[in-house]
DNA sequence: CTTTTTTGTGCACCTTCCGGACGAACAGAT
DNA sequence: ATCTGTTCGTCCGGAAGGTGCACAAAAAAG
């Protein structure tokens, strides 16, 4: 199987075709796969033969309309099968394990959420994670032989070759490379990204910027982070730890951040900090829903847009979409977009729209199945 | 033409790997094409037959070795054969007009410069360029029906949709699309990008960045602009505005700049600010050069490797190029060093080469020329 | 000189795709 | 009810492409 004949090649391209096309635009009659893909129905006709044949495509029992008007011969369509069994997505933030369970065209069937605090623990939130894992499937009524791949986000930088978090940050996941951990607890093969990143993949594929190429995407929560994508693909970078915008310096003489600096951005805007920084004045114990509020002015959004103004300049992204717990924050996005347009060129300004994230705090977890939908297929 | 049966598809993709791996690794013989393109020797020796029938490749005199140790009958090598015609390539700067006239792989036959008032006189400038690019045919001995494209470069932002100039940087230019302008005096196939773009371009595949997948390629020089490269590929954005990072703000107080904000990157270390803020201090008048050797201490390399940083942050790129007329300073390349070092997070500015362009002046014109050389290519 | 190794090319064969023809299945008109 | 027009899916013959095999050519090694 590892070497391929360029007929064979040529056909195993045509086949692929047809489930793509089918993935993008849904079930279709073997004529309008010849008009999507150009070759001849006949083709076609052989193609989805032997689709049907191996099982990756089925005869839908509804039959579509002709192509044109009402008349002539209903077609009968064909759609991409489920293929059996299920992936898992796992995202892991500061205090909190989220796991998802799905079918492989990415239906979640089940959903859990627990919290700890996991920057302590990183072998404890693994041994949590892998047991919802476990839960998941069995709440989906899906054998534990039928999970084909699992994966998982990690609030911190992944470097690309050691898969392992940098020091510093997550001090109970020192050393650790997260993606081998929870394979070796669930012995499914497991992929390992950053939280923005898979934030990132799932509002592209199935939230807020569906359809679009270049977009931003930017995490507001314990910390800040953003995922990049361009040219219709993530962006991770030479190696991989792209999208850490959480320390562009807003303000010399701001507080001391844990990367060192002084004055970074996510000493202005993270949710922890907005609390310890808003407390003081209020009775009442403060959520995190309840700064939203407080921050009416929208300072904390100006800042985040200041420095995405930047990046906008740089990259000319057709959209900003904001995500994380505090990402929903109308306040928030009105900020980004004064800014965005306060400091931005004003052509690219134009050009970009802001927008709330469409899947709230369940991206990172959809990201993930994602993440793992990717790796099982090809 | 325009529909294509798929097999005819298929042999069409095979003769590009040929040539496409003929481009990359130089002559080689048969067999070695059959190994690197995986097709068979039979295939192969059907499809250079093709394509020296065609005249895409010719057979060279000089015989190789053998692919492995000495023995064996010595190899045929192919090469790619040279096509008839040329490209120019046209950077049009604020003050200058630099044209290069090449052959079809890239080799410049004749190139000029010429020191104008662009700014003010865009129709002037237009046809001071399509002048020289017709001396430069005649320097270089090529018929004029023989020019099939030219590329050419602005020291402004493009809008991708209109292939205008947007409006107030460059007075004499305002509502004028370059690349139309010299399409209509050249009647030639005519190809216009930003300067930085092109620098990029120029810089990725011949100079300082070659074999690099993610670079920033910075032009400082009269203005301040970037050029992204991201998977190997210019990333333009989503209206083709991308790398305007002229306009970050370093300074609250500082200087108006021309866009309207106060403090922008560009009022820091454009080269006329850079000798109007120390012209006063010195009797002879200040050249550009002359001020690269007065700012020793990188004041203006540490503002962009500021600004440089927060990019590094966001995209984590292989390298950063430092080009225009001032990137091949010394000082310059080590304060945006430290800069980076400083305000980049440390595994991201480990990361990342900060290096000088290894084609001074003329990355733009080559770039100009690399565009059409693609653009005329398939 | 013989053997070995590598190269380039004819030939028969297989795979893949395509155009034309044909029946099937509907809507609308008569 | 019947006819006509249209679209859909499939079968068939043929064309185009790629591959394995065999074989001659050309050099180095023994």
């Amino acid at each position: 199987m590892v070497t391929a004949g360029a007929l064979e090649r040529l056909r195993d391209g045509n086949r692929r075709a047809i489930t793509s096309l089918l993935a993008n635009e849904g079930p279709m009659s073997r004529a309008d796969l010849a008009r999507g893909t150009g070759l001849s129905r006949t083709t076609i006709s052989s193609l989805v033969t032997d689709l049907i044949g191996s099982g990756d495509i089925v005869e839908t029992a509804d039959r579509g309309r002709p192509h044109k008007g009402g008349s002539g011969r209903p077609p009968h369509l064909v759609a991409l099968s489920v293929p059996r069994g299920a992936v898992a997505g796992v995202d892991i933030g500061h205090g909190h394990v989220r796991v998802a369970v799905a079918d492989r065209s990415g239906v979640v069937l089940a959903e859990e959420i627990d919290t700890l605090d996991v920057d302590e623990h990183g072998v404890a939130a693994l041994d949590r994670a892998a047991g919802m894992v476990r839960d998941g499937l069995a709440t989906a009524r899906v054998e534990r032989s039928d999970l084909h791949a699992v994966g998982m986000c990690v609030p911190a930088p992944l470097d690309r070759r050691s898969a392992r978090i940098r020091t510093g940050i997550m001090p109970g996941w020192r050393h650790l490379s997260p993606g081998d951990e929870l394979q070796r607890r669930l012995d499914v093969p497991t992929f390992a990204d950053n939280d923005a990143n898979l934030g990132a993949l799932a509002e592209l594929g199935r939230g807020a910027a569906r359809g679009l190429t270049d977009v931003l995407y930017v995490k507001v929560a314990s910390g800040l982070g953003a995922g990049v994508v361009l040219g219709g693909r993530l962006h991770r970078g030479a190696t991989g730890i792209a999208g850490e915008i959480g320390h562009v310096q807003v303000g010399e003489d701001g507080q001391v951040c844990r990367c060192g600096n002084r004055g970074c951005l996510e000493t202005v805007v993270s949710a922890p900090r907005l609390v310890a920084l808003l407390q003081p004045a209020y009775d009442e114990e403060l959520t995190v829903e309840s700064v939203l509020e407080l921050d009416a002015d929208g300072d904390a959004g100006r800042s985040v847009g200041r420095a995405l103004a930047d990046l906008c300049n740089s990259l000319n992204p057709e959209a900003v979409v904001l995500g994380g717990s505090l990402g929903t924050s109308a306040s928030l996005a009105a900020g980004v977009r004064a800014a965005v347009d306060r400091y931005a060129q004003p052509d690219t300004a134009a050009a970009v729209r802001v927008v709330a994230g469409e899947l709230g705090d369940r991206a990172e977890v959809l990201g993930a199945v994602s993440l793992a939908m990717a790796k099982v297929a090809p």
